[in-house]
This record gives C-alpha cells, structure tokens and sequence, in this order.
DNA sequence: TTTTTTTTCAAACATATGTTTTAATTAAAC
DNA sequence: GTTTAATTAAAACATATGTTTGAAAAAAAA
C-alpha cells in the first residue's frame, strides 16, 4: 500500500460515511473498516477525528471554491469591461452550476456534495464551523457581486434573499436522487441539468423581485 | 413533584438541547441533569431515546400542524366557494408564517422550531424518518392546493419549487437568531414579521415564474 | 547491507453511551 | 390504615467511542 494511499482511502470512506451518517454518528471504526486499514491510522495521519473532517473538507472544498471563484471573477470582470452591471442569474449560475454538477466530476464527489448539503445547517458546531471557515469568503465575493448586480437593493434584503437561495439550493442537494414519497403526478428526477435550470430559475426570480 | 411534571421536564429539556446539539449528539444523562431528573426516568416514561425524539415532534407539531392544515383548508375553501383559484401567496402564507411566528407562541417554541429547521436534512435516519412522518400529510395538502393555484404549471416543476421553497425557510429558521459573521452593511434582522415578508416575497415569486 | 525513518498493526486505555435492574419512595385505591 | 400501583433513585451492565501505546513490518536513507 502506497504512502499516500491510506490517507486517501481514509478520505474516501469518511466522505462516504459522513454523507449517509453525520459526522457524529460515524464511528472510526467504521471508517477504517470500510477504508480496510487499521483503526491507529486516522489519529497516525490526520490526528484527530475532528482534523479527518476538515480534511475530508479541504480535498474537495479547494478545487470547487477555485472553479467557483474563478466563475465569480469571470461574471465580475466581463460586466467591468462592457461597463455594465453583472447580470443576476450568470452570478448566482457562477456559482450555483459548478456545486451541482460538482457530482459528475469524480467518484465519490456526489457523496461530498450531500456533505455539504447537510454541513450549512448541521446542528454539531465542529461541522458547521469547519464547513463555514472554509466557505465564508466564497459567499462575502457573491454577496459582493450581487450587490453590484442589484445596486437598487437595500443590503439587508440581499442578505436574506442569498440566504433563501443558498437554502433552496442545500435543500435541493440533499434531496436529488433521493426516494422520498412523491406526490402523484411527480417523477423522480435524476439529471442535474434540468435540477440546475429549475433551482436557477426559481431563485433568480427571487432575488431580482423589485 | 407532580406526574407529568417529569415527563414535560424532560422533553423540554430535550427539545433545547436536541436543537443545539443534534439528536445523537445529546446524551440522555445531559438531558436528565438538565432536565434535574434521574436517568432512568427517560425510559421509564418514554421506553427509548428513539421515542423520546417522537414525543419532542408530537407535542408541538400536532398543535403546529393543526394551525398550518386550518389555515390551508381556509384558503381552499375561500376560493371554491369564490369561484376562484387559491392564491399562491396566501396558500404559502397559510404554511410558513404560523412556522416562523411558532417561536412566539410559548416558552421552548423556539428551540423546537430550530429543531425544525434542521430535521428536515438531518443526516441521521431516526430524526429525518421521525419528523418526515409527521409532515407528510401536510406537505401533500399544501401540494396539492398549490397545483390548484398554478394549474399550468407542470407537477414535476411545481415539486421543485416547493422544496426549494422550503429548503429557504429551513434555512432561514436556522440562520434567524444567530450571530455569524454578516457582510458590511447587514443588520441582523430579529423580528419575525420582516424575515417572513422578505420570504414570502422571495418564494411567492419564485414559485410564480411562468 | 546497515541504519534510520516511516508506516502498520494489535492491544489496551479511559471514558461515554443507552438500557436494565432492584430497591426505596411516593401516590392511589381499597 | 392497609394494600396496591406508580414513580423515583442509585447502581450496574454491556457495549461503543476516540485516542494512545509499543512492538512489528515496510520503506527510505546512509
């Protein structure tokens, strides 16, 4: 077993386990179990429970904030140079698409975006802060770039329009591909594109309402 | 101490703490000192931590959710007896402000709804199955009387901009109270009345996007 | 090869957990 | 007042938890 292999192993069975359990109610031994190494090697490579979460965090966290800021920066720069005002929707698509598409992007990354779902609103406070330490500047560049977007909006209704955006959209993590009992009439849906379109159309209307 | 006094002890005991901490986050031994009573009592009157949990929900949801089912029903019967179609607005209305004025209507109420707010995408199987048995119902009617209020909608779009809707609330419930690090020139919003203006605003528009 | 460092492993540690038991206490019924 | 049932209390139970330890194995450096 290479170096860097039971880490990763680690990573991928806590990923998986935190997704469907909670990070509390994830034991260790489970992870380590699943991961087939010794139970030692998580306090041996990340030190403690609470650094494997920020770890598992990390992994996925960096490369999907970059995907999203550079998104972000893009809409920013764009709208600067036409000396224009960001639009709405191509701000909240900046940063909404690449979060639900993140699924697709490798094996395991669908258990990660359930994670994150759940991390926003989780009432275990070593989740929730981990997860807002690692997202907070992310979401102060949206908020920034939607105030450009909507000059005329007091700040305060941005903030809670935001809010109400980032909730439908962790809500709607949390939900695709689940089998809850639909109403009649309902069928399930399983492509992230008409999820995204649907989310996007729903919370861009919402926030542009005068 | 008199018969039931114990057992009210413990679910409010409970109910404060499950919201902070999460159910398998609690302990029933933090419950019990909280609460100032012996260990045992928990499953002396409840039989398990499982059931505890179900008598948390029950004893504020049923009260709740005989507010939300009366006011959804007045909606209904208002417009049939019109000729008309229910309002999206006041079909929305009739569901989210007697959630988001429930902290209001008695001591603890606020700890429950936070409990609420999260129950909802709670990674644990026990606290989501527990809570989604007894919103079931209710989520259907409101379904039901929002089709009737935007008949050209297809089922499978109104589906999702319900649950986008109450992904808002959910997060909106979590968010409403705390202290976490607000943008500049965001006040922290305290009345309930105006956050459930700005989320009926929000969600009501969403939701009637042609 | 030898030495040194890194990693793995089994076992133990200390503590926390939900639950059960048995006796004491209190309240209710007769 | 006596008897019966309901409740409280302290302790124990069985198991699960995150973490640490110290030796063995593997890998890297010398």
């Amino acid at each position: 077993m290479s170096l860097s292999d039971t880490k990763e192993r680690i990573l991928d069975s806590s990923e998986y386990l935190f997704a469907r359990k909670g990070f509390h109610n994830t034991s260790l031994r489970a992870i380590t179990d699943r991961a087939g190494v010794n139970l030692a090697a998580v306090n041996y490579h990340f030190g403690s429970k609470e650094a494997l979460l920020d770890a598992v965090f990390q992994r996925r966290l960096v490369p999907l904030n970059k995907v999203r800021r550079d998104n972000l920066e893009i809409v920013r720069e764009t709208a600067r140079q036409e000396g224009s005002l960001p639009g709405v929707e191509e701000s909240l698509r900046a940063f909404i698409e690449p979060t639900l598409a993140f699924p697709k992007s490798g094996t395991g990354a669908e258990d990660f975006i359930t994670l994150v779902g759940r991390a926003m609103s989780d009432p275990n406070d070593t989740v929730r802060d981990v997860f807002i330490r690692h997202i907070a500047p992310l979401f102060h560049l949206l908020f920034d770039i939607l105030r450009e977007a909507l000059p005329e909006l007091s700040p305060d209704i941005l903030f809670w329009r935001l809010q109400f955006a980032i909730g439908a959209m962790g809500h709607a993590i949390c939900m695709a591909g689940k089998s809850y009992s639909l109403p009649d009439g309902v069928t399930p849906v399983n492509d992230v594109e008409s999820l995204t379109a649907m989310l996007l159309d729903f919370v861009t209307t919402g926030m542009e309402r005068p």
